[in-house]
DNA sequence: ATGAAAGCGCTAACAT
DNA sequence: ATGTTAGCGCTTTCAT
């Protein structure tokens, strides 16, 4: 079939080539026509443009990133959307890619903590990034990434390697806060239920959350864990709440398990959250506003984290060697599920970390 | 920089020239090597395979795609990832994209319920196909759509446009189940907190249940909106709650609502859900099965909604001129958010629609 | 079974 | 400002 007949039948899709030859032009001027600071005449322009509309010509932009070597597509890696926090993160990310012209690939994780040759494939793609939420690549991985020049930016999580860009939450502070916040009010037998053991962004709280009682001499908070799941952290909250030296507070590793913690005492053990039992989360997802929870909750900022990310990506592209590490400040959402300090509560100051 | 010392500088991404050049072996072969079904001996094979390792070769997915005309991409326009139905949604296709080979690609939708020229550039990569989730698009992307031979597919919702093809779950049916049970229930006051005016699945949620209690002379329900929204819902609900005439039972169009529904009742009114006020859903999304919700629920499974969807894509793919339209069945989850009949209840004949 | 050569649709020098 | 030319990295005839 012709090149003619085929825009005719209206069947295939037209290329540059059509366009030329409707509009009289050659097809390197179609192209100019569609790059924005090319060098090219007013009317040639909107000839070429009215010829592309008859057509119904787009162009196609596989053929571009070939040779432009980059292909506008950010690569983002996120296990567990049953987590609010990242089902907004992730819609976010859409949004702002969208203004600057990037589309989003996405890449399943079956729930492992590691990413390793599973997604060899990102590199088939000429990603011009790779964003993984709260998960970490295996060094094969990354070294595969850094020679194929892809910046690989890990958000709300932090890598063994180091040389890899990071935008994380104020974790330790944050839980120190918590820490401090369940003390001054009144709390006296802490307990955590911590996320996945081998995730930064559960050590990092967890570390901040003891190290506060420990530096002051305290007894060590019971310590269980969720692994950010919703189920094991209901088992975990059950576990707790079992015990003899029941915990009068109960400090989640993120909101989504402070979630199913909530749901737990109230349901299932009669305790109603801030008066009967303290409950605190992390990250503040939109339901931890719902009265149903009204759950007090160091937040980390969707919003500048994300912009963050985007600025850490850009940097990465013009200085592909650099590491970026970001932490965005956070604050503690004092909300009723924890019982509060009689009097104004100052959070620990950051140097004490 | 030449093509060897691309490599040997360990910058530059190998190409399947480089690795020609360092098994000894013609360009092609490599291409053939990477082929599954080409006709290549065994021994050259696994002697590329060993050059392309040592390269930390890959395939450029991007200049297959420019040859074969096929992205291997899947374009997924969503929005309100706040409704875990959809959430989950997104995260089931892209597992059983990545186990076909495909990736998917994140189109944001900014609340609107038509997909028009915004996303114009779903055109500009050769998507394989264009999946909505609750979307529906205008008739100019349609067509677009079509004449690029690209296969739409409206997931949980219906066009008015009948040659776009649709997977959705039992609508109409599991409304005028819905409304037979809680007839059955006792229940004499019934509301219904609609979805958005403009979409098919809250059209046809809202006809069926209006159309059980309107084929047997019934008084119509009460009818609130709450555009699928949690905080639109909410509202709804305690205008609901409010009225001198308050009712008895309130259906909502989905889960998402429901749940608002539910804890406006029990929070803001002091009602429990299923002894003073009955609520009911649609979707079976995960939270409905917490015991602080116990939402009885008409589910959509998810499952066979994604696997027909995935099907209809490789239907639509070898024959594009065809529609497919599906209903998924699905069934009622009794659980207890509303007072159940006392007699065994049995789910109205389907030919009663 | 393998290599040579053409070309997918586009951009980017290079001329003019 | 515009046309000509040479590829981007790959698949796919077509020879051999």
């Amino acid at each position: 079939m012709s090149a003619r007949s085929r825009i005719e039948d209206n069947r295939m899709i037209a290329t540059a080539n059509d366009v030329a030859r409707e509009a009289g032009v050659s097809q390197s001027a179609v192209s100019r026509a569609f790059t924005p600071g090319a060098s090219i005449a007013a009317n040639t322009r909107v000839k070429i443009l009215a010829a592309a509309e008859r057509l119904g010509y787009q162009p196609n932009l596989i053929a571009r990133s070939l040779i432009s070597g980059r292909s506008n597509l950010i690569g983002v890696g996120v296990g567990n959307l049953a987590n609010p926090f990242f089902a907004e993160a992730l819609e976010r990310f859409s949004f702002a890619f969208e203004d600057a012209g990037l589309r989003l690939l996405l890449f399943p994780i079956d729930g492992s903590v590691t990413l390793g040759t599973e997604i060899h494939e990102v590199l088939h793609y000429r990603l011009d990034a790779l964003i993984l939420l709260s998960v970490t690549l295996t060094s094969t991985l990354a070294t595969q990434c850094q020679r194929a020049k892809v910046p690989v930016i890990l958000f709300n999580r932090q890598g063994s390697d180091p040389s890899i860009s990071s935008v994380i939450g104020a974790n330790e502070l944050g839980a120190r806060t918590i820490a401090a916040f369940l003390h001054a009010g009144g709390h006296r037998r802490p307990a955590i239920i911590a996320g996945l053991p081998d995730s930064s962004t559960s050590q990092q709280r967890e570390q901040g959350f003891h190290g506060w009682f420990a530096e002051r001499g305290l007894p060590a908070p019971i310590s269980e864990r969720g692994d950010f799941q919703h189920d094991q952290a209901a088992a975990a909250m059950r576990r707790l709440m079992l015990r003899p030296d029941r915990p009068d507070a109960v400090f989640c590793a993120n909101d989504h398990m402070a979630i199913a913690a909530l749901n737990v005492a109230r349901f299932e053990f009669g305790l109603e959250p801030g008066r009967d039992v303290s409950i605190v989360g992390f990250d503040d997802v939109p339901q931890a506003a719902w009265p149903a929870y009204s759950l007090t909750t160091f937040a980390q900022p969707l919003v500048p984290m994300v912009e963050r990310t985007i600025e850490t990506i850009r940097r990465l592209r013009d200085d592909p060697g650099a590491t970026v590490h970001s932490v965005i400040d956070g604050n503690l959402i004092v909300r009723s599920s924890a019982r509060a300090p009689r009097v104004a509560f100052h959070p620990p100051d950051e140097t004490r970390a």
